[in-house]
RNA sequence: GUGGUUGUAGCUCAGUUGGUUAGAGCGCCGGAUUGUGGUUCCGGAGGUCGCCGGUUCAAGCCCGGUCUACCACCCCA
């Protein structure tokens, strides 16, 4: 017997009715990238594999997905490494396999296509140049719950402009976009530029990326972070300034005091990116409040954010949900000052911002926040009585139609019971029905499928009996 | 990639210290109702117990492997 067939680890078919939910989201946001005046762009879901790899970081890399090439099979991949390598050194030969086997790979996420693109294209784009882009990628994860190996995102990028309004524009363009979907959320910012100071006054620039990573657990693992930073060997001066630092944050988070007095010090040790970072971040909040005339509690400062993402410089942002389980961001974005140069277009600095629509569904449908009526299905069920009925009901269900009305008409000539059934599993709002006797008189039947009632009117008058 | 939990009908789950032919509810199909769904009543179909192997006279149950989903780490939408 034939195994049950099944689908890859972390994808997932949609149904009618989670498809329905799903371009409610994707719409809604998408109508509010076009209202900020971003234009749409896809890319090929495979990229040349050196496109991608060296993006992400080392972790990144390993989970991107290389595509195994026609005639370029594992064996002949060992053969060619043994002979180029010139030894069988099992370590040696792996990486260069794996190199030899896939020269191309799925895409990670959308921001590098996006940078590949603007690169390619540079003579015939209008800069800044703003556009969005709502397509899956993949990732060889370990999937979990809110976590999948191929998952749409949802980007908003503009390149080549400096501005700060861009910020305060994506900043919105979050805001807008959760309220239209109902869902209380908490929007995050940090800046590299005031954590790069933090790493001047502590003097551990030298290891940045790690004290920032072990600074990035603060939100999940608290004041245990400290005895990471033991761990990893960190000064006892730098972990007393750094607990006496996150006694603070966790006291008053993104309070005035706190960023006050960290500008103070970053002033007297005279560190320009540290007081930049934390002006930025001031100068955006501003303007948030500005456009939305409102102080809105739920944009904050988080000074302990970090981004993994090797290519941010400026502001970053993640989004969390303030209701159902997922702890996990449902957006995040940010400023990279130089995410064009590694593909040769030095002085393009751009920022983005990207929703994972996935997460968003689950949160949605966890919270019962999905409109119950998402549209899709048919409004009106011509019942089938035979082949005489049927073609008269075409000339009507026609007229329905070019009303802008979803209507069918059931296919087979089957028991009224079935054919009302369907109706009912379909959720048709209204039966008509149209037999010997209504044909004969040149009216129909219809009849409400929610309140049973049932009436007879002229067949001219069909439309207006069901609206 | 590392460690842990899990898997029985379409769905949610029972299944005793290993012991005849593996059960329930919901759903599905048919009938009561040859022009009426959602309610009611009657009947029916559907499972090599995730997959492969082992122990045993005997395995849904014990052991090993593997796959999936989930959880922690890592990282992330």
């Amino acid at each position: 017997m034939a195994t049950k067939p099944s689908i890859p680890k972390g994808t997932r078919d949609f149904s009618p009715v989670e498809m329905l939910r799903r371009k409610y989201i994707f719409t809604t946001i998408e109508k509010v990238f076009q209202k900020y005046g971003f234009l749409p762009l896809e890319t090929p879901a495979m990229e040349n594999l050196e496109t991608l790899t060296g993006k992400y970081g080392e972790e990144g890399d390993r989970l991107i997905f290389r595509i195994q090439e026609r005639g370029r099979t594992f064996e002949s991949g060992v053969s060619k490494a043994v002979e180029s390598a010139g030894t069988t050194d099992l370590k040696a030969l792996a990486s260069s396999t794996r190199k030899l086997t896939a020269s191309e790979a799925l895409r990670y996420d959308l921001t590098v296509p996006f940078a590949r693109y603007v690169v390619q294209h540079q003579n015939e784009l209008v800069f800044p140049f703003k556009r969005y882009q709502i397509q899956p990628v993949w990732r060889a994860d370990q999937p979990q719950k809110g976590r999948y190996r191929e998952f749409y995102q949802c980007d908003a990028d503009v390149i080549g402009s400096k501005s700060l309004l861009n910020e305060v524009d994506l900043c919105l363009v979050i805001l807008e976009v959760f309220e239209e979907l109902g869902l209380d959320v908490q929007v995050q910012m940090n800046s590299r530029k005031l954590l790069q100071g933090l790493g001047e006054l502590w003097n551990v620039n030298d290891r940045l990326v790690e004290f920032v990573m072990i600074l990035d657990k603060f939100d999940k693992i608290g004041n245990e972070v400290v005895e990471e930073y033991r761990k990893a060997g960190f000064s006892d001066m730098v972990i007393r300034e750094v607990s006496a630092f996150l006694d603070l944050l966790a006291e008053k988070r993104g309070n005035q005091a706190n960023i006050d007095d960290l500008m103070r010090r970053f002033k007297e040790k005279g560190i320009t990116s540290g007081c930049e970072g934390i002006e930025e971040l001031l100068w955006i909040q501003d303007g948030v409040v500005n456009a939305r005339g409102v102080a809105w509690e739920n944009v904050s400062t988080n000074l302990a954010l970090a981004r993994g993402l090797d290519y941010y410089t400026g502001a970053i942002f993640e989004v969390k949900a303030l209701e159902g389980t997922l702890q996990s961001s449902i957006c995040g974005g940010g400023r990279y000052d130089d995410l064009t140069g590694i593909f040769g277009l030095k002085n393009m600095s751009g920022v983005g911002i990207s929703f994972g629509a996935d997460r968003i569904y689950d949160v949605l449908l966890e919270t019962g926040k999905f409109p119950a009526d998402l549209g899709g299905s048919t409004k009106l069920l011509f019942a089938n009585f035979g082949e005489v009925e049927a073609m008269h009901c075409l000339k009507l269900l026609r007229q329905v139609r070019e009303a802008g009305i979803a209507a069918e008409l059931y296919p087979d000539q089957v028991k009224m019971a079935k054919q009302f059934k369907y109706a009912d599993d379909k959720g048709i709002a209204y039966v008509a029905i149209i037999g010997e006797n209504e044909l004969k008189q040149g009216i129909v039947t219809v009849k409400d499928m929610k309140t049973g009632e049932q009436k007879a009117v002229a067949q001219a008058d069909l439309i207006g009996a069901i609206q």
